[in-house]
DNA sequence: TTCTGTGAATTGTTTCACAGCC
DNA sequence: GGCTGTGAAACAATTCACAGAA
């Protein structure tokens, strides 16, 4: 259920405003999705609001934290400190929702002792150190493509199960280990996409003598 | 086709190897999918591959590009040049993949002027001077939450009508305009959630005598 | 014989619409 | 009367499995 922690985000956000109580409607509008698929999803996790009155926010938001396992924080190790992984370690909102970076490891022996966000770099090769020290589950990878697949490789077998993979590489990690990927300029090329749709829509707006686009098979869609 | 950038990248990584042809099997190894997958989302495109053969690269490659319309670059503008904001535009990946960042804007006018990857950082203020001036159809967020929305307005006033949103916050749009939502937090609890998973999993392998998960509407995905 | 392209079957997700509870 | 929780219906995605081209 990937939608849990938008919903989680929503509540808190309510929560922020002094909002005790919300309807599906409300939360789903908060949370930007049509409020019978929100009540399908809650009701997964069983029946906790109230039929006429609605969701008890702080009541519901320690549900779906006890359902995304966030009721305690996570210790996470970021990898590869350029530019995006300087920007994930002083990103402020994993300390809030659920996460807490307890070491930033770079290959390049040359910025062992930097200061980033407090929390001091050091040298890859002690990230078994670390993540048995910490009993770490979770990675981040920030490093060059190159070099994801190797890191990936040392997390797991640090005893890492969940990566999440910034780097532009497909990675392959042993049954039962998680990865995500994020990935920027994928999610750039599908906007690219929807906005050649609709020059192509325009140009048929102001040319409407133009012929259709060939039906190509699956040309829609 | 949210994939399509999945195998466009894939390609490019064969074509770098040298390799001219390839079949289903090694494209959807390389990209991380199943073969019958893409082979379904392929002949969406049209009939590219040869039977008995496989995919000729170049050719796979140019015409997935055609789709996405990515074979001339897009103008990009990227607003909020914080820690994240400087990742992004020192992303090595935009100008390979089919954008080109023309301006760096953000509201604090102390960082006018300040160099960011090559590129000057301008007032926010200027967007729509840039937008026009560059037909910029794509906009980038990596503002604080609590400027998102406004950022957002601005950038739909100003013709931009893709959105790239880094900000931990739903912002709405007019009909027309496509918003993608990038949320670093909440991949990590999408790991946190299998995470806790596998710790119960693992619970219960060490102490089989304990009783299953009570059988909760759901419980189960 | 190999490997694509694709109907048919399956599986999953979203929406509808309303019974039942407050 | 208002709003949740949920079957049933509609829709979408994935996988199977194989006919047919090279």
């Amino acid at each position: 259920m990937a939608r849990l922690p938008v919903y989680l985000r929503a509540l808190t956000a309510l929560a922020e405003r002094g909002i005790r109580t919300c309807s599906s409607e409300d939360l789903a509008a908060a949370a930007g999705v049509n409020s019978a698929k929100l009540r399908k999803d809650l009701s997964y996790l069983g029946s906790y609001g109230t039929r006429g009155v609605g969701y008890d926010v702080d009541y519901l938001r320690y549900q779906i934290a006890r359902e995304i396992g966030v009721t305690h924080d996570w210790p996470v190790v970021i990898v590869g400190i350029g530019n995006l992984g300087h920007a994930l370690a002083n990103y402020s909102g994993f300390r809030s929702r659920g996460f807490r970076v307890v070491a930033l490891l770079d290959a390049d022996l040359e910025r062992t002792g930097e200061l980033v966000a407090g929390v001091p770099v050091r040298p890859f090769d002690d990230l078994e150190a670390i993540a048995s020290e910490h009993s770490v589950a979770i990675g981040v990878i920030a490093t060059p493509a190159a070099a994801a697949q190797d890191v990936a490789d040392r997390m797991v077998a640090a005893g890492v199960t969940s990566i999440l993979n910034f780097a532009p590489a497909v990675i392959s990690v042993p049954e039962g280990v998680d990865v995500r990927k994020v990935d920027l300029s994928i999610e750039l090329q599908i906007l690219a996409y929807h906005e050649q749709r609709k020059a192509h829509e325009h140009a048929r707006d102001e040319h409407p003598d133009l012929p259709e686009m060939p039906a190509v098979v699956g040309g829609d869609q």
